[in-house]
RNA sequence: GCCGGCGUAGCUCAGUGGUAGAGCAACGGUUUCGUAAACCGUAGGCCGAGGGUUCGAAUCCCCCCGCCGGCUCCA
């Protein structure tokens, strides 16, 4: 089933299936409406919540009776209805609509489903355009179609409910939101109301605690806390602005994916920012990208006219195969593998911008590889275990694939010899590597099918980091080429990957994934020494010069607070070791170590903390030990 | 980009037409302390920007910018 929701999401909205799609509800070939024993407890919690959206919309129409309703379905976390009201809904509305939800809850109305003709429900909900359309929609399959009533509102619905409305779990509506019609942008904006719904009111409060608890590991909020990075509306909205520290563990990711791709063949290429328009046109971006590119910028010509236009790069693929083209090369120097770590800028529309997650400068950890096309397979496999090296190094296993294949619409290249065997081959290349996936049909790039690894924010959101593209397509029209083994000159594959997909994302994730606090080895303050009294003063700037000659991150709180407070301050930064040095310590060349988890390992001799400190680094353990 | 909400000190927030506030952080001093907050003091603001209403605007109106939540989009 082709899924319309994805991309940057709450879980929690997510509807739990397709409320367009007649044939997906009720479950379980279930009646509409049944007894709580009937079903099991994940149906029966959707039933409640669908239930609830019915109560909703009924309390909604009585306070505007010339509102207008389109649709109103369970999702993960419990239920929204959208409406075309005359004017928008307040704070203030929605807790009056809550208000009233709960005393029609309380009357007990019972939820009645009957059959009607095509005509009757025409007539029934002549004044609801909306479900005009859908009655349009759902008579293509049946001449007979669901309505539900309950304390005189009548839906039109396929069912799904609980018997009466005391049954529905404790609620709260949360948010107002605006949403398309049909999730079609040319068409009308609707207001959504959205509600939390759960079986108890523990699981209610649970539900609101944990979005609390996602909020204090949000990477927004720990960037400012940590001082990691910054936005600022001056410079820019979309341009991450990082502080020394956070430019600390952007160095050690680069750091580690520069080590991996060294080792895995990888050459480091080098293109600038900035390419002519013309390159563009020919590789087809302006045609399919423009809206996401920077405007174009001039050259000044004698005559005050406007020169060539050049373009800060979206992206660099048609950049490294002009740089290919700069030789002529033989398939036996294929695989050629350019990667780059070179800022890309790209003109989001300002309502997706989202701290690091979405930002308008990106830095990709890109790479064309060029092969023929027999090397494809390996070649796949090759970067698909490079991408779980890379994430087992995070200590981050929640990820999951998506293969994007094309669809109907014009973007997609008119090739079709040219796609099929590209998405057989990829395809081909997931399975070997026994990887797990979803196929979405026309999410591919326009010019071939891509794997794509998606993770979730702590706000439930998804999105996607590594990318692994195929592309038929490019190479042809840039002119790249290759001498085979018959002397004839033939068109490379190109491979266009990227691990961390952009620094700026992954790092974003990161933070919130580690909660702040990053293993040893990426961790921008890696101890910290704390003098007792400035008598210690002297040894604790010894142990941190020591430390730091051994390549380690280390400074020493030399404030005058009491050990106590530095010991607070450190654990709140987050610092993997505060080393505390006291009479004792100086006395006996040590340190006393407190992990970061609170856990006191005690006095140890100077080289044993640089030897366990160098150890943790080299490694990059997940956890600090 | 669209709908809604929000923008007051570095941070978290109070202040709804009449002289800008608190806590924490910062800074100065005192204290020299054994595993998550010592004490005293000082400073800190074009109340997001611009325009308007008013005797008077943080407060009301308009417009812009930014942030947040959705929607749509995402090479």
């Amino acid at each position: 089933m082709r899924l319309p929701w994805r991309g940057p999401q709450l879980d929690g909205m997510r509807m739990a299936d397709d409320p367009f799609d007649a044939e997906s509800e009720p479950l379980q070939g279930l009646p509409s409406v049944v007894a709580r024993d009937d079903v099991d407890e994940a149906e029966w919690l959707r039933r409640m919540r669908h239930s609830a959206a019915h109560v909703l919309a009924q309390v909604v129409l009585e306070m505007f009776p010339e509102g207008k309703i389109a649709i109103g379905p369970p999702i993960d976390t419990g239920f929204y209805y959208d409406f075309d009201l005359p004017r928008p809904l307040t704070p203030e509305d929605l807790s009056e609509i809550q208000k009233r939800m709960r005393k029609e809850i309380g009357r007990n109305h019972r939820f009645i489903w009957e059959e009607i003709t095509v005509a009757e429900a025409r007539t029934r909900f002549a004044d609801q355009p909306f479900k005009q359309e859908l009655i349009d929609q759902f008579s293509l399959d049946s001449d007979r179609l669901g309505i539900c009533t309950h304390a005189g509102f009548t839906d039109l619905c396929r069912g799904g409910h609980v018997e009466s409305t005391r049954q529905i779990g404790p609620l709260r509506l949360t948010n107002v939101a605006g949403a398309y019609w049909r999730g079609d942008e040319q068409r009308p904006q609707l207001q959504r109301v959205y509600g939390a719904l759960f079986a108890t009111r523990e699981e209610l409060d649970a539900h609101f605690a944990r979005i609390e608890e996602a909020q204090r590991r949000d990477h927004r909020r720990l960037g400012r806390e940590l001082e990691l990075f910054a936005f600022d509306e001056l410079v820019g909205a979309g341009v991450p602005l990082l502080l020394p520290d956070g430019a600390i563990v952007r160095q050690e990711m680069e750091r580690l994916i520069r080590e991996l791709q060294d080792a895995r063949g990888y050459q480091e290429v080098w293109t600038g920012h900035l390419a002519r328009g013309e390159l563009f046109r020919r590789s087809g971006h302006l045609e399919n990208y423009s809206d996401v590119m920077y405007p174009a910028m001039h050259e000044h010509n004698e005559d005050g006219e406007d020169g060539d236009a050049y373009f800060l790069k979206p992206m660099n693929c048609p950049v490294h195969m002009t740089l290919y083209n700069n030789t002529l090369h033989s398939y036996r120097e294929l695989p050629l593998r350019y990667a780059e770590y070179t800022t890309l800028y790209r003109f989001e529309k300002s309502g997706q911008l989202s701290g690091l997650t979405r930002v308008r400068s990106l830095t990709q950890d890109d790479c064309h590889i060029f092969i023929t096309p027999d090397q494809i397979t390996d070649e796949v496999s090759r970067v698909l275990e490079l991408v779980q090296t890379l994430f087992e190094t995070y200590g981050m296993p929640n990820f999951r694939y998506e293969l994007s294949l094309p669809g109907e619409g014009g973007k997609f290249v008119d090739d079709a010899d040219a796609w099929s065997f590209a998405v057989r081959a990829l395809r081909d290349a997931l399975d070997a590597a026994g990887i797990d996936y979803v196929e979405q049909q026309g999410e591919a790039a326009f010019y071939g099918p891509k794997a794509d690894l998606f993770v979730s924010d702590v706000m439930g959101r998804e999105w996607q980091l590594s990318t692994i593209q195929l592309d038929l397509i490019q190479p042809a029209r840039l002119g790249c080429v290759y001498v085979a083994d018959d002397g004839e000159r033939r068109t490379p594959v190109v491979i266009h990957r990227a691990i961390h997909g952009s620094f700026e994302r992954f790092m974003g994730i990161l933070i919130e994934h580690y909660a702040g606090a990053f293993p040893l080895w990426l961790a921008p303050k890696q101890a910290r020494c704390i003098p007792i009294a400035d008598r210690h003063q002297d040894w604790a700037n010894d142990v941190a010069a020591e430390l730091r000659a051994a390549g380690l991150r280390v400074d020493v709180d030399d404030g005058n607070e009491r050990m106590q407070a530095k010991i607070r301050n450190g654990q709140r930064r987050k610092i993997p070791y505060l080393l505390v040095i006291g009479d004792r310590e100086v006395e006996s060349k040590s340190a006393a170590v407190r992990v970061r988890t609170g856990e006191d390992l005690g006095a140890m001799p100077l080289d044993q903390i640089r030897d366990m400190l160098t150890r943790l680094k080299v490694s990059r353990v997940s956890e600090p030990v």
